[in-house]
DNA sequence: CGGAGGGTTGAGAGTCGTCAACGCATGTGG
DNA sequence: CCACATGCGTTGACGACTCTCAACCCTCCG
């Protein structure tokens, strides 16, 4: 059940058997969302973390105007909240996007993994890290970046975190968000992201059906993105 | 030496002695950066961590048409580059905005810091958490906020910042950096960057002259910027 | 059959980028 | 001391990008 997670953790470095048990161990509570309900609130003190089994979920914010931004998407085998562990306070709210089936850890449990298994408490560390590296990527495609560019980029992106954890089929994935929920990915109004949608399908690089992108030219979408997944740490090295 | 640093840490929780000295035997190797200089060479692989005791710093970016974006900026008491002890390759550079005096950290003694010293390792851990969660401000900055909002909010962070590290001198801090540089924070041409700090400076909430910021009306700066402190997590409380 | 929720399209206004010019301060060499 | 170059800030004009408002389409579902 938590083999995605396995799958995720295990791509930096290599997991013993201890700690996958210490792993198995510490998430306890299964609970499931509906598509549009929030997975965790924005200003509670959850005392315990939440990890994607299955379904695409969302940490945002809400701006006085009613603005939403979305500031991630997670797929299976990411910790939404990990840092609530050490943050205590959330400053924002995690939505799931589509059913959702996650799964709880106790922050007291991943208290005593800091105590007593550092390469796991590292490898945990990492994952928050990588986070923080995809935040960047996003802050540098938001500023920097043609809103196409940023586009294929969140595709090359998704693609990739995906596949690692085996939910791509061929060069295809299930991406369950409306245009309007797109565009608070990329900050954009419903009506201009979707000309935006529009130019990259008929540039020929993807095709975007039934909640289900494919990508139809991979080199090229790489190139108008400018993607590198350097940022996304996927090699396997002692950490 | 390090006063900066136990400011920063010891703002979310109380720094014991033993923590202290572990933090000043952990730091070594004074080095001084002029404005301009890479202080980390995107695409290296560091062995140490770069902790700024003095100066203004920037990660960034560069895109293939030479556009520059800086995603986060660094003051005394910030580490540059903690994640690269477990992240490993920079997938980014980070620059001396202003002449910089900086001290490292050697991975292998913040590996056995994480062996041995598990409440410092989390403090490490939530600083790095911190970062992300600016990170996710900066998202929300520049997908959804107005560009006077985002300059806004920007120095409301920074004066912030400043603060609890003792870099602010009554409502005016030192910023040294250009309307070029400015601009590569958030996403503009330096003509319209130039345009939206003379409307900020035009309603009167701020003032800038020789590289220093005046807050001129606190209150009404966070309100265009709608600036909530709490993603920076300054409360003091068991980690 | 009617309503609701997406997706798509057009028109006009506001925001932002580019190009270009000018002002001002600093510094350098004659 | 002056002439000139350089770096940075400022301003105007115009075109490109993006937003808002509004309409229309389709599918799904009661």
């Amino acid at each position: 059940m938590l083999e995605s997670l396995f799958l995720n953790l295990g791509q930096h470095d290599s997991l013993s058997d201890d700690e996958q048990s210490l792993l198995g161990n510490l998430m306890a509570g299964e609970r499931s969302f509906a598509a549009g309900q929030d997975i965790v609130a924005s200003g509670s003190r959850p005392a315990y973390s939440t990890l994607i089994l299955d379904g695409l979920a969302a940490r945002y914010k809400v701006l006085a105007d009613g603005g939403r931004q979305f500031t991630s998407l997670q797929v299976p085998g990411d910790f939404v909240d990990l840092y609530a562990f050490l943050l205590k306070t959330m400053d924002h709210g995690v939505i799931a996007l589509s059913p959702c089936r996650v799964i709880l850890a106790d922050h007291s449990k991943l208290r005593s993994i800091t105590e007593r298994a550092p390469h796991l408490t590292r490898l945990l560390w990492l994952d928050t890290l990588i986070d923080g590296a995809i935040h960047r990527e996003w802050i540098v495609a938001m500023g920097r970046r043609s809103k196409v560019s940023h586009l294929a980029h969140l595709f090359c992106e998704l693609f990739v975190r995906l596949q690692v954890v085996k939910h791509t089929n061929g060069m295809s994935f299930h991406l369950p968000v409306s245009q309007a929920e797109l565009a608070d990915v990329l900050g954009l109004s419903v009506v201009h992201m979707n000309r935006v949608i529009s130019a990259l399908r008929n540039s020929g690089v993807i095709a975007w059906a039934n909640h289900t992108v494919t990508i139809l030219d991979w080199q090229k979408l790489q190139q108008i993105a400018e993607f590198d997944p350097t940022y996304l740490s996927m090699t396997r090295e002692p950490r």
